[in-house]
RNA sequence: GGCGGAGUAGCUCAGUUGGUCAGAGCGGAGGAUUCAUAACCCUCAGGUCGGCGGUUCAAUUCCGCCCUCCGCCA
């Protein structure tokens, strides 16, 4: 369906290594993107699929505080567990790295003193409070004191939680240190770098002005709308901190770059790394370069809490660079809730990815998340909910289709695909209408509206269904085998052909399928896991090999005489009981979080 | 407070130029059937399309105001 291949790179939100990922992360942004990975491989398109752990966020040094560790120890317990998460659901990143690393560290130091350099970063000074036992600046989520507006008295550094209210931390009332609880604070003069998203504020609005039709309205207007206020202002990119990228200029040895314009870096840094493992280092070049990568096309996987990030700043860092392209797509997410608000470990509503893994399917999670997926609003999970979609949809609709054929055909013709007459008009009907899917989903998925293929692929799979309690196969052997054998042909056919639809949904019962049909060969490639040595140590990384995998997006011919597989069921029914077992364990008091 | 998004049958959602747009899937009710993981297939949904006004021959779909939820910013 494609002419020729083109460059696709997909960037996906990096999370912070502070904690385990919820299945509400999986739904908003990292299974979408391997979807849209998977199709577009299939569909003939060179990917690149990029993501990591971001090592510097806030959240990273906090919990190190929390627990009296360092932040690498926090890194080095989280990050392993994102990868053995993605590892079991399949998601096929051709690198998930993180900001640790010294390859890392150098390409943001060349975009620091790229923009430096250019212009779009300026020194200013500022106030800020001083803990002298500590020795030290306190960053907003070190100090609280009582709010300036409500007179709440634990009020958060920068915000009031009571109220609402957004100061500045010199105006708390009474200020203490969270981390020595000194209350005699000093105000201190600082001085930062500022990228300058002022002197960018028209070449971005120029760029998403035009050309951005196929963006979801949310990310589309609220980017535009940001842009022509023309409000955009110089923004801190160095913090008072000790864990962070250093600063590559002489005298700033104390502080370090602040998280927000490091992790962005990371979606062309990860290329870099990707393309130094993969043994041609300038092969990032193909998906970046602006002046030789004129086909390439760059989507962003992320939640709506990110857009101001991707659609605003890193356009502007990209721009500030110069050379590189720009985001084609920002396929933002809403969240996937519990009751009404995020899912949270104090509030017995966490969880979490790994952990149901080790008790369901993982083509059941990707099949139920994206049907449930929060693409345009934000949504409440519930185990009910995932308990109907696994057993009375996914099982029931193509589960119950592969198995109905396959195992009929399997028992009563010999254990091969029927010949049979040549197809009449009713199995051209349905094999015409399953064809036509080839175009349709796959519209969708490059459209990234993977709620709707899985919508369109269960109405397909519904047809064929119909099409074989229609024409009773099982009722007709006994009169006419000839004609028998001719349904059950095409049935099957109809089934290679949705399996390669389904197949970036359900990758695992994919190639199960495939099999089955007596296809040879593995219709994807394969994952796997490698420690990587540079001068900054060694970490861990995920990697994707797409050698070797033969699934294609058209329709593949079944030849009639091919001998099946043993047949056996895709998925594994839901217990009744599942969800009132599942929702009973959450309502347990949790555990005090693991050290 | 400003900006953006969302508010459609019990649940999850489609509805892209205003007039067969009041829909699908799941749940629920009835029927048929037995090849299949009690699955599949057929029939049944009278929901003020968040609320109130306005434009129009006609609005869920256009405009204004209001309410609720979410995100970003202040």
């Amino acid at each position: 369906m494609t002419a020729s291949p083109r460059r696709i790179l997909i960037g996906v939100a990096w999370p912070y290594a502070n904690g385990e990922q919820h299945i509400g992360h999986i739904a908003g942004a990292y299974l979408p993107p391997d979807i849209f990975a998977r199709f577009q491989r299939m569909a003939g398109n060179d990917v690149l699929m990029v993501s990591g752990s971001d090592t510097h966020g806030t959240p990273v040094t906090v919990k190190a505080d929390e627990e009296g560790v360092t932040p690498k120890d926090i890194v080095e317990r989280y990050h392993p567990l994102f990868i053995e998460s993605y590892l079991k659901l399949g998601l096929t990143f051709d690198l998930f790295t993180h900001t640790d690393t010294r390859n890392h560290w150098d390409v943001t130091h060349d975009l620091f003193l790229r923009h430096l350099d250019k212009g779009y970063i300026y020194t200013d000074r500022e106030q800020q409070l001083y803990d002298p036992k500590a020795d030290r600046f306190l960053p907003d989520r070190y100090v609280e004191g009582t709010c300036p507006r409500c007179g709440f008295e634990s009020a958060r550094g920068d915000q009031c939680d009571r109220c609402g209210a957004i100061y500045n931390q010199i105006e708390l009332g009474n200020p203490r240190s969270k981390i020595t609880g000194n209350t005699d604070l000093e105000v201190r003069e600082t001085e930062h770098f500022y990228l300058d998203l002022g002197k960018l504020n028209e070449p971005l609005l120029q760029w998403a002005s035009s050309g951005k039709e196929h963006w979801r309205t949310t990310v589309r207007n609220f980017t535009v709308a940001q842009l022509e206020k023309r409000e955009l202002r110089g923004r801190a990119i160095t913090r008072d901190i000790s864990w962070g990228i250093t600063i590559p200029v002489a005298g700033y040895e104390t502080k370090r770059i602040y998280v927000w314009y490091d992790a962005v870096i990371g979606y062309l840094s990860a290329s870099k790394e990707w393309a130094a493992l993969h043994g041609e280092p300038e092969a990032w070049r193909q998906w970046w370069d602006a002046e030789s990568a004129t086909d390439a096309r760059a989507y962003y996987f992320i939640g709506k809490d990110n857009i101001p990030f991707h659609s605003i700043i890193w356009p502007a860092m990209l721009i500030g660079y110069g050379g590189l392209n720009l985001p084609h797509d920002v396929p933002a997410n809403e969240y996937l809730n519990m009751k009404g608000r995020k899912f949270s470990k104090s509030r017995g509503t966490m969880i979490s990815i790994r952990g149901v893994l080790e008790r369901y399917q993982p083509d059941a999670w990707r099949y139920a998340l994206t049907s449930m997926a929060p693409e345009t609003a934000d949504v409440d999970f519930t185990w009910d909910d995932f308990v109907e979609r696994v057993n009375n949809e996914l099982i029931a609709n193509w589960g119950n289709l592969v198995n109905r054929t396959l195992s009929f055909a399997y028992k009563r013709f010999n254990a091969e695909v029927p010949v049979g007459n040549p197809f009449g008009e009713a199995e051209q009907r349905l094999l015409d209408g399953i064809r036509e899917g080839f175009d349709r989903v796959g519209a969708l998925y490059s459209a990234c509206r993977f709620k709707a293929a899985v919508a369109e692929l269960n109405r397909l799979s519904q047809t064929a269904n119909q099409f074989v309690t229609d024409t009773a196969p099982f009722a007709l052997i006994k009169t006419d085998p000839e004609a028998a054998a001719t349904v059950v042909r095409a049935v099957l056919q109809a089934i290679a052909w949705l399996n390669t639809m389904w197949a970036p949904i359900l990758p695992h019962a994919a190639q199960s399928v495939h099999e089955m049909l007596g296809f040879d060969g593995l219709l994807f490639g394969r994952q796997f896991v490698q420690h990587v040595d540079d001068a900054h140590g060694r970490h861990l990384v995920l990697r994707y090999d797409h050698a070797g995998a033969i699934g294609t997006w058209q329709p593949v011919e079944l030849p009639a005489g091919q001998p099946l597989s043993t047949p056996q069921a895709l998925f594994i029914k839901l217990e009744p009981g599942t969800a009132e077992k599942e929702a009973a364990a959450l309502a347990e008091p949790q555990p005090a979080p693991e050290a």
